[in-house]
DNA sequence: TTTAAGATATAGCCAAGGCTATATCTGACC
DNA sequence: GGTCAGATATAGCCTTGGCTATATCTTAAA
């Protein structure tokens, strides 16, 4: 960590990831959102949790802050939907996280490896970076 | 994020990041303390509360819960030291940040945005993609 | 139509990680 | 040897994201 510039860049280096942190559950609540509306039809609060690995409470107390922050709609004792915000999330999470799993896979990580780091990664490549990513997935056509 | 395996395999997924990233600003606190003590001679909590862009009473309470889970020490109104532990975890954290420091100016990413995107990567990566990772910058992108 | 299983909601608890405001200590300077 | 600036500590507040226990609603089957 030595020599990485001013105190100041550095707390904005900090700052930012902090920031990014506090999005990240969100992201993981629409983009598993629309894959399970798309690929079951809807999306009830006990498959998303279920599929996070979460109490039945904590998936109803979350959405209560997704439908507050204008990401989700939901009727009472109904399942979820996604806004129109919420799909432009979902979609978007959904490419970062392609772009960083076919990455590994082509730079030669195990599959089950890639799986696992690909969820975290995805929340922390900027534009920069996926784009290298992706170039280098493109110039080594393989998966 | 469609077929990507079992409800259970994906719970599992789920559930590892979230233990990740339990232990997450732990690594940075030590990481950056090491360097601290390395470069300034001592770890003063204003200082790292400066470089993280925080308040100090939040370091305050942050370092308790490190001396609580055994990686530094202090004394009251004195500068703060790392144990063995906090030692191994700091160097551990300081090579994964410089393998993927060093890959993502490999790949091309711009130095700005690999610096920043490097503090939120470095703790999503196994240690087969760090290998992955090493090997690319040595220039076997291939095993 | 009743009932029971399963889904959802609510209440209340906890720890982590932020903050501000205030109090106390340390050490350097006069 | 005092004094005061700067560092540290404490108190009290907040949100997030977990949990268990309990209550209520829905719906399908008997």
């Amino acid at each position: 960590m030595s020599g990485t510039g001013s105190e100041a860049a550095q707390a904005a280096v900090f700052r930012h990831n902090r920031e990014a942190h506090r999005s990240e559950l969100a992201q993981d609540y629409v983009e598993l959102i629309a894959d399970l509306i798309e690929t079951v039809g809807e999306a009830r609060a006990v498959d998303i949790a279920h599929r996070l690995g979460v109490s039945h409470p904590t998936v109803v107390k979350t959405l209560s802050r997704l439908r507050r922050d204008g990401l989700v709609t939901q009727e009472p004792y109904r399942s979820v939907f996604l806004t129109a915000e919420g799909w432009a999330q979902a979609h978007a999470a959904r490419r970062r996280h392609r772009i960083v799993l076919d990455f590994l896979t082509a730079l030669g990580v195990p599959p089950e490896a890639a799986r696992r780091d690909a969820e975290g990664i995805e929340h922390h490549v900027g534009e920069e970076t996926l784009e290298a990513f992706a170039r280098f997935v493109a110039g080594r056509p393989k998966t």
